[in-house]
DNA sequence: GCTCGCAATGTTATACAATCACACTGAGGG
DNA sequence: CCCTCAGTGTGATTGTATAACATTGCGAGC
């Protein structure tokens, strides 16, 4: 039922390397555990801080495996004694977001923990429209024809969203 | 080709000043209206109906030419003495995305009439994060590693949702 | 004509998303 | 020791989006 993390051969270093998690069972407990192990060290290597609250939403977002809201996020905070308000849950993925241990799934305007921590990555993102299940994948949007036409009129490519939106293998089975 | 519009949020009355977008000077009074005219068309033939608060809507977004949030929208229909409450605005851009008539920028929050209209087309916008300036161009994600990453995980894709950030040729000029 | 059904609109209220402004704390560095 | 500054706590506000329900207007069929 729960779909969320399609890994497939397009996605190398996936932090669950189980395909299709959410059919199969797989060590989570595990693969969470190693997840913020690795981004302490990296943190720890490049002078970031993964402060308690860092650390607590990045630990949710591996552990929910699944797109969370901003509110979400925020109410699960509240329950563990942390600040209550949105400040403090932006704040907190916003430092996630720009280290890249955390995606924004700007079509649900949800947030998501990065499957492959530590490369250097523009992700692309499958959504399921039933069950709101999240994959992601590698993109090269910029070798396509989009990168054509940006090269085309001068417009400098810094970051894209990619998103697909549609019927997850499960929900496919289902209808 | 496909630099059909690079249009600025600094530009409050719109005249399609090539100052500003650059690369393609048009007629733009007459571009709102043929994008009227033909829109009329297709949902006669459709058997659509572009009722007074859709077409009005239509209107201000191609008139505008830029990306404009919900509530500027609403805003103008309020003013218009169309009924002032998020629904009426909502419901009226719900049609015209349907439709094709216009499309959602999620990055943005926004909405910007289409730039093709008719065309059967996934569209993918470049936008500038320095003057929100928006360009429509064209996609085809389905071809490239998104495609293969799922087809090989049996996700069927509806819709792709395709936006790169970055700086357009007038504000990197600026820099 | 009537009324049933249906699509569109109007309206109230609320949920969710994001930011602003300001105060406080606590760990370095001078 | 004091200062700075990043991080955090808090209240308030603005922006985005939808739920729920009442109302209107129009065509299909009796």
């Amino acid at each position: 039922m729960i779909w969320n993390n399609m890994t497939s051969e397009a996605t190398p270093n996936p932090v669950c390397d189980d395909a299709l998690v959410g059919f199969h069972k797989h060590d989570h407990k595990n693969c969470v555990e190693t997840a913020l192990t690795t981004a302490e060290a990296r943190c720890k290597q490049e002078g970031l801080r993964l402060t308690p609250v860092r650390r607590k939403v990045l630990e949710m977002l591996l552990q929910e495996h699944r797109a969370l809201g901003a509110y979400a996020i925020l109410d699960a905070l509240r329950e563990e004694g942390f600040g209550s308000q949105p400040p403090v849950a932006y704040r907190a993925l916003d430092f996630l977001v720009k280290n890249g241990f955390v995606h924004k799934i700007e079509r649900l305007n949800a947030f998501v923990a990065c499957s492959h921590p530590g490369a250097d990555h523009s992700p692309a993102f499958m959504i399921c429209r039933k069950c709101d299940a999240v994959a992601e994948a590698q993109s090269a949007p910029a070798k396509g024809i989009l990168g054509a036409a940006a090269r085309a009129t001068g417009f400098e490519i810094e970051r894209t969203v990619v998103e697909a939106e549609g019927l997850c293998p499960s929900c496919t089975e289902k209808a």
